[in-house]
DNA sequence: AGCACGCCGACT
DNA sequence: GTCGGCGTGCTC
């Protein structure tokens, strides 16, 4: 009787594919094994095994795999349940949560290669010049790879070539499959048996008595292996014994001594033992015992606790308890907050049980960090990671802290699958049994309403660590400020004024400037024209740092032009205001003092990041200016004051979460200022000095806040009282957008009647030549979600089946962001 | 998503 | 007349 089993390929097919296995394999496979498959004509995919049986398919013939690539599954039973619910929840394939899922160098690439058939003579088979210049290529190379035939011949479409050669018996076609994981390896040198006794190490001496070199490094040798018995590094034989690796090698020649290889550990750290030792306070460690006790009835709580309140400490506290049962835990962060500060903190207490899953490591990097916690290795008891870390195949999880709850970079908005860590978290966690820890200083509404309604464990921290005193808030009303001409650029006398005092007490200022929508942009006085983007919808904004005109949607740039492009007038300007600008006054206005600036183009590269930071943090700089990235985490000691440049353009936003967001990003901001002793002191400098949510911000109100917000979200239909998914259509013809959105809105409509909004252009509505429209689906509480996905895949089934709208593409994002 | 197959314009 | 453009349909 025949086996088959059923597998997910790493593409955006939203079916399993069936292939055929013999006996033997089938005896060895086992789910969450990845094998090697055939698809379609050509290429061969890395899949995962996720159904074995012995039900032949009716309608087509399973082909048989190509090879079985692990020994032991590499992905869990629960994982394939978390991809199953991913793919259900955000409506995508099943192959692209497991693209997601799995480092890169676990999917092996097959390509086609190109050799020279066997017995291939040049003078018996007749070419063109095109096949002439690929059997010479060959004939040099003895395999090229499609793209290497593609610049041999220096045109695209290089089949038609390929397949003649192979017609004509003179090339053949063949796949290569590459395992992109190599592990690391290190030189390890021993002596060799013979020499370990006694006897025989003297006569070496003596033997090497005319190579002083030689005998050097074996001297070194024995001194170090007298030390510790631990294999020996070339390297550091030859630093320490100060000889070269030609002496090494004589000595490996002369076969005295012998060299191997190991392999090493990317991921793991100089041995760091736990010393820290953490002291709670009273109020921590009432803090520590009600999340006990939430726990032992809920499976979920929200801990809302101001900054410096000493999260991070009662989090460590609850961690060690669970890793003491041997079980593990999952810590996840917005990537930005993922400071080497806090990684410090934790290797100081837990030593070298805690890993951390970056999106900065290398393939190899994540590949071992992955394999230890598949193994439940004891160096992987603590995962630190952003949001792909759920994806990580957790054995016996015991625990997620989900910290900066509120965080919109939880969501992954593209590619697919769009979904949010903190609530695939929640469901990883259950399939554990295990518990969950939200924490936020500013928890997002959809959180707290689920605490408020005893959907989640609720606990408070209202006073910070160390009865650090909280800022003091400030607004500066700046239009008149701006009508009493008190203002200097964007700076108002009372801003100037605090920077001033702070700076000549040596303290160290921050200055935040949200960017979006405000960066600068050229302007002719004369006509009013702005350049705009060639692509895109948008006007280009001005880098004085490249003296370019730059389109932040698609990377479109053009130099800074001199006359207006319209009416060739030479007075123009640049208008609204970002970091860079901030940027320039602060330097005409604080000469004397040492600025710095943290945005997306200052910290581009690997490590600019905590370049910035260790500037800052070691008084290398006193004032730093920066957008929201300052937010996040970080735990500057001397900062006295803290400046929001303007906190209207934050209220501003047309989205239904502008205020909710702008409260928590000023009060994140605002949490930057005075950690220690002395009490800090925050500037909002508004147009709006009366907005509730400023007001709002400045008494550190939060339930105010969120006894607003969740009216406006009832009354006008928004999450947590709606559930919503968002369609975005998008396609190059910009009729075909309007009237296939016109057509999905309708059909939708004919189901959800007043519950579909739309369709709409988004504030950008063409982005790399594309034109965009969106619609907007709500669904009420009571309606269930199952069926209204099974609806809306009926309609864009149907939708997908009108052959004028097959070059239109519909995004769904369910739970946007 | 790829990739092959298939039908219409600019070149040897 | 071919080469090569990209529209549509399938992949176990």
């Amino acid at each position: 009787m025949p086996h088959f089993i059923d597998v997910i390929l790493p593409l955006p097919l939203d079916k399993r594919f069936t292939y055929e296995v013999t006996p033997e394999e089938s005896e060895v496979i086992r789910l969450g094994m990845r094998v090697a498959v055939p698809f379609g004509k050509s290429k061969i995919y890395t899949a995962v095994v996720a159904g074995k049986h012995k039900n032949a398919p009716q309608v087509y013939e399973a082909k048989p795999i190509s090879q079985i690539l692990d020994e032991s599954p590499v992905v869990t039973k629960t994982q394939l349940e978390l991809w199953r619910w991913i793919a259900s929840y955000y409506m995508c394939a099943e192959g692209e949560v497991l693209k997601a899922a799995l480092p890169g160098a676990f999917l092996l690439e097959s390509e086609n290669i190109v050799q020279l058939a066997p017995g291939f003579d040049q003078e018996e088979i007749e070419l063109n010049d095109e096949e002439y210049l690929v059997t010479e290529a060959l004939q040099r190379q003895s395999s090229l790879k499609i793209q290497e035939v593609m610049q041999v011949l220096d045109k695209k479409s290089v089949l038609p070539v390929l397949n003649r050669l192979v017609a004509k018996k003179a090339v053949v076609l063949d796949r290569e499959i590459y395992e992109q994981y190599t592990p690391k390896k290190v030189r390890f040198v021993k002596l060799r048996e013979e020499f370990s006794a006694e006897k025989a190490m003297h006569q070496l001496l003596d033997d090497l008595g005319r190579a002083p070199k030689q005998r050097e490094v074996i001297l070194t040798y024995f001194n170090l292996q007298a030390q510790s018995k631990k294999p020996l590094k070339v390297k550091t034989l030859t630093s320490k014994s100060g000889a070269s690796s030609a002496t090494i090698k004589s000595l490996i020649d002369k076969n005295i001594l012998e060299e191997y290889y190991l392999e090493v550990d990317r991921v793991s750290f100089k041995e760091e033992t736990a010393r820290g030792e953490i002291r709670l306070s009273e109020l921590q460690e009432s803090v520590f015992q009600q999340i006990r006790e939430n726990l032992k009835e809920q499976n979920v709580c929200l801990l809302h606790g101001i900054t410096s309140s000493g999260k991070t400490e009662v989090y460590i506290k609850l961690i060690e308890r669970v890793i003491a049962k041997g079980k593990q835990v999952l810590y996840l962060l917005p990537e930005i907050a993922l400071t080497t500060q806090l990684i410090q903190r934790l290797r100081n207490y837990f030593g070298d049980q805690v890993l951390v899953f970056h999106s900065k490591y290398s393939v190899n990097e994540r590949v071992e960090v992955y394999n230890h916690v598949l193994q439940n290795n004891p160096k992987a008891r603590i995962v630190l990671g952003a949001r792909s870390a759920v994806f990580l195949p957790f054995a016996d999880l015991g625990l997620i802290i989900t910290d900066e709850e509120h965080e919109t970079t939880f969501k992954q908005f593209d590619p697919a699958p769009r979904y949010n860590a903190r609530d695939t978290a929640v469901v990883l966690a259950n399939f554990f049994k295990a518990k969950i820890l939200l924490g936020s200083a500013t928890p997002s509404l959809e959180s707290y309403f689920n605490a408020k309604h005893h959907k989640y464990g609720l606990v408070e921290l209202d006073r910070r660590y160390g009865n650090v005193l909280e800022p003091e808030i400030e607004i500066v009303d700046i239009k008149t400020k701006h009508k009493k001409k008190k203002m200097t650029g964007h700076f108002s006398d009372s801003l100037l004024q605090e920077i001033t005092a702070a700076l000549k007490e040596e303290e160290q200022v921050i200055l935040f400037q949200n960017r979006r929508g405000f960066s600068p942009i050229l302007e002719c006085n004369t006509c009013g024209h702005s350049p705009q983007c060639p692509n895109c919808d948008v006007s280009l904004t001005y880098h004085s740092f490249s003296r370019q005109l730059r389109c932040h949607y698609c990377g479109y740039h053009i130099a800074m032009q001199q006359k207006c492009m319209a009416c060739d007038s030479t007075d123009i300007s640049t208008k609204g205001f970002g970091t860079e600008q901030i940027e320039t006054e602060l330097k005409a206005l604080f000469p004397d003092y040492k600025i710095g600036r943290m945005d997306q183009d200052t910290t581009r590269g690997k490590y600019a990041y905590e370049k910035i930071i260790t500037a800052f943090e070691q008084h290398e700089l006193d004032i730093l200016v920066g957008t929201q990235m300052l937010s996040k985490g970080l735990d500057f000691r001397n900062v006295k004051l803290v400046g929001i440049m303007n906190a209207d353009n934050l209220l501003n936003f047309p989205d239904f979460r502008a205020h909710e967001r702008s409260f928590q990003l000023m009060l994140q901001v605002a949490g930057r200022a005075g950690r220690t002793k002395k009490r800090g002191k925050v500037l909002i400098q508004s147009y709006n000095p009366h907005h509730q949510i400023v007001q709002q911000v400045s008494t550190n109100d939060y339930k105010g806040m969120y006894k607003d917000q969740i009216e406006e979200r009832y009354n006008y239909k928004y999450p947590p009282f709606y559930r919503l998914i968002k369609f975005s259509i998008k396609s190059r013809d910009y009729s075909k957008t309007n009237e296939s959105a016109a057509w999905l809105a309708k059909a939708l409509t004919n189901v959800f009647r007043e519950n579909v909004l739309g369709p709409e252009f988004p504030p950008v509505a063409r982005i790399r030549n594309e034109y965009y429209k969106n619609i907007l689906l709500k669904i009420p509480q009571k309606q269930s979600l199952g069926k209204t996905k099974e609806v809306v895949n009926k309609v864009l089934t149907s939708f997908n089946a009108v052959p004028a709208f097959r070059s239109v593409r519909v995004v769904v994002n369910v739970d946007p962001m």
